[in-house]
RNA sequence: GGUGCCAUAGCUCAGUUGGUAGAGCAAAGGACUGAAAAUCCUUGUGUCCCUAGUUCGAUUCUCGGUGGCACCA
């Protein structure tokens, strides 16, 4: 039989933590994580990461394991997390869990990436202050000269999306879109997505307490301890940017509760637009 | 009990000098190849509280009713 990968995923507070550590626990597998905001170790609270005892039950893989400061990528993770997988797998495991929310990640791990360049950094801030500056159209239209074919297949009133190509066309004289490979990479195993999910009012519920359960739990004084970081790809993520705007005296608390919440059922709507036009998920509702 | 004001989108409200209506917020839908909890795009028909009257036509004016708020008793 050959030995297949579970990927339990499903919008933000559905229950993934729980779901996936019973599934663990009864194949005797570790829970792989795959979310990107998870995986950084200052980031515990407003990331919700699985409790001590949760951590206790089961060996978790990918959380709290870097620092914002290591910009860490999808192609990151799909560099390190496929031979972990089959490493495992070559020690014994039959089945592996993998659980986490974060689309991107799993179409890594699914599909794989194409051989696209890492950014350059220092290309990167000179783009992304170019984006700030002269704006989204100015960025398109350099585009449109180095490279029409790629200016004309993606969205390029995208301001990442243009960066991107515009930073992948300089460094390698390819047109961005050259290096997409028709065909998913292929895996020595097999994969069974599971995408959990509730009705959308009790899913909504759901959010709105842990957030407020965040914030009993210390939200305030985490974000806090990152303000020196908080230009960084990695804090611009809900629940810590709301919090920023709180600490800079932009809005009052409450009102950045509020706006947490708000902005999470935002985050879940978008998984939920993500999952839906993946064929191979499984929707189990809770 | 009396008087006045109000009743329009899920919420707060604007508006129609009579020709069936639009902002903010909330919400919904979508895209996605190394920033992905990021980034980007799209979306407003709602018994204009109910009944009757005037009118070619009433959400708009008038009578009455119902509900809410305020003040006076």
């Amino acid at each position: 039989m050959k030995r297949k990968l579970v990927i339990v995923t499903g919008p933000t507070a559905v229950g993934k933590t729980d779901c996936s550590i019973s599934l663990a626990l009864k194949y005797g597998s570790p829970v792989i994580s795959c979310d990107s905001r998870q995986i950084y170790r200052e980031m515990a609270i407003g990331t919700a990461v699985p409790d001590a005892s949760q951590l206790a039950a089961v060996k978790h893989y990918f959380i709290q394991c870097r620092s914002v400061t290591e910009n860490y990528t999808a192609g990151d993770y799909e560099i390190e997390a496929v031979p972990l997988i089959e490493s495992l797998f070559s020690e014994g495991h039959e089945v592996l869990v993998m659980s986490g929310g974060s689309g991107f990640y799993v179409n890594a791990i699914c599909n794989g990436l194409d051989a696209l360049p890492d950014a350059d950094p220092v290309r990167r801030a000179e783009l992304t202050a170019r984006l700030a500056e002269e704006g989204v159209e100015s960025l398109a239209e350099e585009l449109k000269r180095l490279d029409p074919v790629s200016w004309a297949a993606i969205d390029i009133r995208n301001g990442h999306r243009v960066v991107r190509a515009i930073e992948v066309f300089l460094q390698t004289g390819r047109p961005f879109v050259s290096f997409r490979l028709t065909e998913p990479k292929p895996r020595s195993f097999d994969i069974e997505k599971i995408c959990l999910t509730r009705p959308r009012e009790e899913l909504y519920g759901r959010i709105d307490r842990r957030v407020l359960k965040m914030m009993d739990d210390g939200l305030v004084d985490e974000v806090r301890s990152l303000s020196g970081f908080r230009d960084l790809p990695a804090l611009r993520t809900v629940g810590y940017r709301e919090i920023f705007d709180y600490l800079d005296g932009n809005i009052p608390l409450d009102e950045a509760v509020r706006l947490i919440q708000r902005n999470t059922r935002h985050y879940a709507k978008k998984q939920l637009t993500w999952w839906k036009r993946d064929p191979a998920v499984r929707w189990v509702e809770l």
